[in-house]
DNA sequence: CTAAATTAATACTTTATATATATTAATTAT
DNA sequence: ATAATTAATATATATAAAGTATTAATTTAG
């Protein structure tokens, strides 16, 4: 018994007119007699009554109608969802984030992906670089969006946003009046509030490195885990600090930022996935970020 | 696609080694790398991740292979259902039947069907032999327990039981005391009791006839509906009557039964269908009828 | 480190069978 | 009575499934 068999059964069923059926088929008449035979032989049951003139289905072939109508379907309905499972409309996905996106690219992605696969259930979870790095290959996230690309065999980075560094002072600080970029140097004596080196390496070592560069070693006054409260301290007027420059857009009232002049280093933020990863779910989120919001952010 | 198909993907997917799978489905190896291309092809999708040397089901393929897996049960399923049906050991049947077959052989033949198909739905209808010509006619009944065969084209009939009748008399009657058969013509001037014409027409009008043969005209004391309320009746000292043997069993109480001599007339049962019914139910209940309940019965 | 064994894939041949064509027997409608 | 329509039959053709032999790649064992 092949599928055929119960195609040709459903539509000689429907029609109970072999020429008709036949038509509908596309196929001969003799052929399609045959194959109800051999279908019906090999299942032992007389499907049709059948005159020399008229064709009606007997009572099993009312039955086996029904079900086969039921097994047709499922089937095509199993070929639909393992196409949109490969298309990646379908599925899920647990996505990891470092806090920093968490304000601007991670909302504005996470909305455009949402809107594209509504029916792929997205996981989000809040963690460190290192953490996603570890979270990856224990794949308890299948893509990572951090600040740390590293060269690895087996994980993929691909760089989403490079972002100079700004400076953020309390309202009432002397350098806050100023409009042009200020020369890093200026705040050699300046009390730093920055996120520890555990929470985020790249980030702290970055701040060490352009100061260092510009000849001093900034005054570590306060760490923090997150970013937001680095923001939040500075508000409060404890010291200044060294931000991404999309940070800009919190805390406006009582924080001022200004542009650091021949800004040399960025905050990079990346994509990142098990290079072997085939799932479609993931490539179609890689791809949507690629294509789509990359161009809206810059 | 065929069901070929599905069932080398699912042999493939259940072993994960062409070679083996293979050789479960009694065939080569390079066929069915083919078809399983063929089948991936089709539907557009990898099912399988392979390497030179490994075979791995990727994620669509773990998905459809749980829905083929349905799919072939609920196929395998609804080709058992088609020849059990076919075999007359599922479904349903409504059977008719006359008030004086409901003591002793329906009972049996019900017990004896319902014991061998217990998955058929038995409908029971109590009706008269002329309700049940109709019915069958109606299709409201496919199979009649009746007493009155007659010729016709469109129904079958099978005396399934001949019997004699005997006469009813009240325990202080003087013919009770008789141990030999009885003359008829001895009941020329007793009170008879009998079931009404229209109840049981063959009844009556054998009763009058077997009467009339032996020269005399029975006096009608009393006409019932039901053959249980003569013999009542009988019981009750009101007359005498004439019942098929079968009755003999009740109300032996209050009733003594005496053979007649030479008697020339049967009551007759028969089991009745439509000729071109052709359902397999209807035919394994005559067949268990026909086989083993008349033994049983005789 | 080489040789044997095992894997899936490829090229080609054989076989099976699904389909098509032509025709027939039976039935119905005009 | 005749034409039209039905499903079935006989036969031929075309498709494609399965088989055979072989290969390339990889792993395992000596």
């Amino acid at each position: 018994m092949e599928l055929r068999h119960l195609k040709y059964f459903k539509t000689v069923a429907e029609e109970l007119h072999f020429g008709r059926a036949a038509r509908r088929l596309k196929m001969a008449q003799p052929p399609l007699s045959l194959q109800i035979r051999q279908l019906e032989e090999e299942m032992g049951v007389l499907l049709f009554h059948r005159t020399k003139r008229n064709v009606e289905l007997s009572e099993e072939g009312k039955v086996f109608l029904e079900k086969v109508n039921q097994i047709l379907e499922n089937l095509d309905e199993a070929i639909e969802t393992v196409r949109r499972l490969n298309r990646g409309e379908v599925g899920e996905i647990a996505v990891g984030f470092i806090a920093t996106v968490a304000y601007g690219i991670l909302p504005t992605i996470i909305k455009h992906y949402r809107h594209k696969y509504p029916e792929v259930h997205v996981e989000l979870k809040q963690l460190t670089s290192a953490e996603q790095l570890k979270a990856l290959k224990e794949e308890t996230i299948q893509i990572a969006i951090l600040s740390e690309p590293t060269d690895s065999e087996e994980i993929n980075f691909e760089v989403i946003r490079k972002e100079p560094f700004v400076i953020a002072l309390p309202k009432e600080h002397p350098l806050a009046t100023e409009t042009s970029p200020i020369e890093l140097i200026r705040l050699a004596n300046e009390p730093f509030i920055i996120t520890g080196r555990k929470a985020n390496q790249n980030h702290y070592d970055m701040v060490i490195n352009s100061c260092y560069q510009e000849g001093f070693s900034p005054i570590i006054k306060q760490e923090t885990e997150e970013m937001f409260t680095v923001l939040s301290l500075v508000a409060a007027g404890i010291g200044i600090a060294l931000v991404p420059s999309s940070m800009q857009l919190l805390l406006q009232n009582d924080v001022v930022y200004r542009n650091i002049k021949d800004c040399k280093f960025n905050t990079v933020t990346a994509i990142a996935w098990i290079s072997e990863n085939r799932s479609p779910v993931v490539h179609t989120f890689i791809k949507l970020v690629r294509d789509s919001v990359i161009p809206i952010l810059s």
